[in-house]
DNA sequence: TTACATACCTCGAAAGTCGAGGTATGTAGG
DNA sequence: CCTACATACCTCGACTTTCGAGGTATGTAA
């Protein structure tokens, strides 16, 4: 809102962004430049490409999607990624850690995290 | 749960830290030491040390928190954080983000973050 | 032909992470 | 007395991540 927590907007998009991008992932498969529109809509903020491209490389490296050239008839190839079985994995035990700490930081303090 | 998880404890801890430092002085001020063993029962999981102390130096250079040296009758000094003004504003912020992007996790994709 | 949207990428400086190691005090056990 | 462990702080250096800037290319619309 003010500019007294705009300061952490740059810690906010580094903690969420994993997470969005793995989610938006999450919803069918997307290539580079769709699924940084995505999360434009999603979290209200442009996800840098110098961190979205390294990122989309390190989800393929942790085995967590795989991608495919899908060539189009008009325009620019595109490379499109997709959950693997592991990256589904991932992301449902990430939302489920999402949940139990928001519970924590609801107040509801008992809840564990392990 | 199982291994396949495993590799992103990193990636989570990475994420979570900064939330769960703030949370946790918010419940009141706190040492280095204190706030690593409440982070560890907050999460289930120890934070180097090396990554609290600098990310506790990252909460005073941003204004968050002021840090206080405590002198003990016994036992080595002690240097609590407080969090400002500032930090309390950031943090209600960073929950209430939170849990906006918690809903959009589970599901009710139609809620905005902006 | 200028501009913008789509679509990919690299580079390099800056920032952040974190295991290892260092310093010091107090307590408990052998 | 020596060892070990808990408390309590910190730095160092290798490593990883971030991200603005820049580069390449196609298609459309003014």
């Amino acid at each position: 809102m003010d500019e007294t927590v705009q300061d952490w907007e740059r810690r906010w998009r580094k903690s969420v962004l994993p997470f969005a991008a793995l989610a938006a992932l999450g919803q069918g498969p997307k290539h580079g430049y769709g699924l940084a529109v995505a999360l434009r809509d999603l979290l209200g903020a442009a996800a840098p490409e110098g961190t979205l491209y390294p990122l989309l490389n390190s989800f393929e490296r942790d085995g967590l999607t795989v991608a495919e050239w899908l060539i189009q008839e008009s325009g620019p190839a595109r490379k499109a990624y997709r959950l693997t079985q592991k990256g589904s994995d991932v992301l449902q035990e990430a939302t489920r850690r999402w949940s139990a700490f928001n519970n924590i930081l609801g107040g509801h303090a008992n809840v564990s995290l392990d």
